[in-house]
DNA sequence: CTATGATAGTATACTTTTGCTACTTTGTCA
DNA sequence: TGACAAAGTAGCAAAAGTATACTATCATAG
């Protein structure tokens, strides 16, 4: 039997198989405290519970295209800072039937987000991480993406993907903390991240102290 | 509608759906390389190709369970360490069908591994990620299961999951070197273990030069 | 037009970890 | 009993990380 003959036989309806969805959990920094975008789901299962924007999985993309259309459609941005996180398989994690869920974690400045409208809202991480009123495993994914964040402020820029294209280094550091759950010295943070950063002539005002001067991140070096 | 009325309306056939596997990557260190178990494929697609082990996800079962049989099926091992890598869902990385395939890891010690036999083999896990003539993406996971492995060696205890129960420090201190590629300072490397383990009163002996002391893990403490 | 409060930004001392070399110990074997 | 071979230990210098004290510059009040 050739290759091809195999092909045109196999007939994969033979097979029982899972629904599979993409559910992203978008982190932003919002009011000294890391957020994540909820929906307030109108439809049964779990009718107005909150729950993570999701999508079924087409069958002719990928799911990281499936991710982007999943934050497309609740944002309006394309090109997020996204990465995939894990993938949910207990039979029982649907009542309707079999779902496998694969999750990402996207990160955006607050900045560019509009102000999340109807059943979206931002919501602080930690508590939908504590909460046992989430729909489905949710409240385990947001859990997972803020432990894979602190995991990874330390050794990648991602929080770069959580200000703007021109910051100030108070400002990054803030976010810093905020991630890391911790205050940080001034002075030691600035020598760590000085060779990630360009500085730039511009400068903030308006504020009674002295303005702080603006950077950005450095183009990452070829590997 | 009520919620159970919902549920007993709702058709999962209505959307079409992709075929769901688990692939697994075994590694273990043996004679001086991280190592990796493949099959050699009998049948289409890839026939004659190298593979990796995998199953299709049963209705009933968790992705865990399902990784846990791949690797039994293979090495009638249970109990293995092991933890999802990534998910692969290209549309063309099966000629087959849509197949979604979520990947596993697994480490053992080679001394608890009878040697494989006929269509499955060891072969070095470098030269998998860099080989062109895998089946699948399956080179893709392999790599992406030495750089995940690679990462978690320094902030987790993963190299003790490659070694016996009982071992000696220049059998732990030589795993370590494996899975970093570079050599390690024999009192530095010391030191820093030294919280992990404790000692037995056990030697090594046969060999000609002074016997080595063997340690056990330190059981974890709690968080 | 100067004092003050508030935050931006810098200089520097101290501590711990890492990189490296040299040494001592203890077994087998000729 | 001396030589080799690898196990195991001691210690120093450089680098990185931790912590504190200082100076700079704006807006506003008086």
């Amino acid at each position: 039997m050739t290759e091809s003959e195999f092909l045109s036989r196999y007939r994969s309806s033979d097979y029982p198989k899972p629904s599979v969805t993409v559910d992203t959990a978008l982190f932003t920094v919002r009011e000294d405290a890391l957020q994540v975008l909820m929906i307030r789901r109108q439809e049964h299962p779990f009718q107005g519970k909150l729950s993570l924007p999701g999508v079924f999985v087409g069958m002719e993309e990928t799911l990281d295209e499936a991710a982007a259309r999943a934050l497309y459609s609740k944002t309006g941005l394309r090109d997020i800072y996204t990465e995939q996180l894990y993938t949910w398989g207990s039979p029982e994690r649907d009542p309707r039937m079999r779902v496998i869920s694969v999750s990402y974690y996207a990160l955006v400045p607050e900045q560019s987000l509009a102000p999340p409208e109807e059943p979206a809202l931002f919501c602080p991480a930690a508590e939908i991480a504590a909460s046992g009123e989430i729909a489905f495993d949710h409240s385990r994914i947001v859990a997972c993406g803020i432990e894979r964040i602190r995991n990874k402020v330390n050794y990648t820029d991602i929080a770069f993907s959580l200000v703007d294209e021109e910051f100030t280094l108070p400002e990054l550091q803030r976010i810093y903390e905020i991630l890391l759950g911790q205050k940080l010295y001034k002075a030691n943070f600035r020598k760590k991240i000085a060779e990630k950063i360009i500085p730039t002539d511009h400068y903030t005002s308006g504020a009674r102290h002295r303005p702080s001067r603006m950077y950005r991140k450095k183009p990452a070096t070829a590997e």
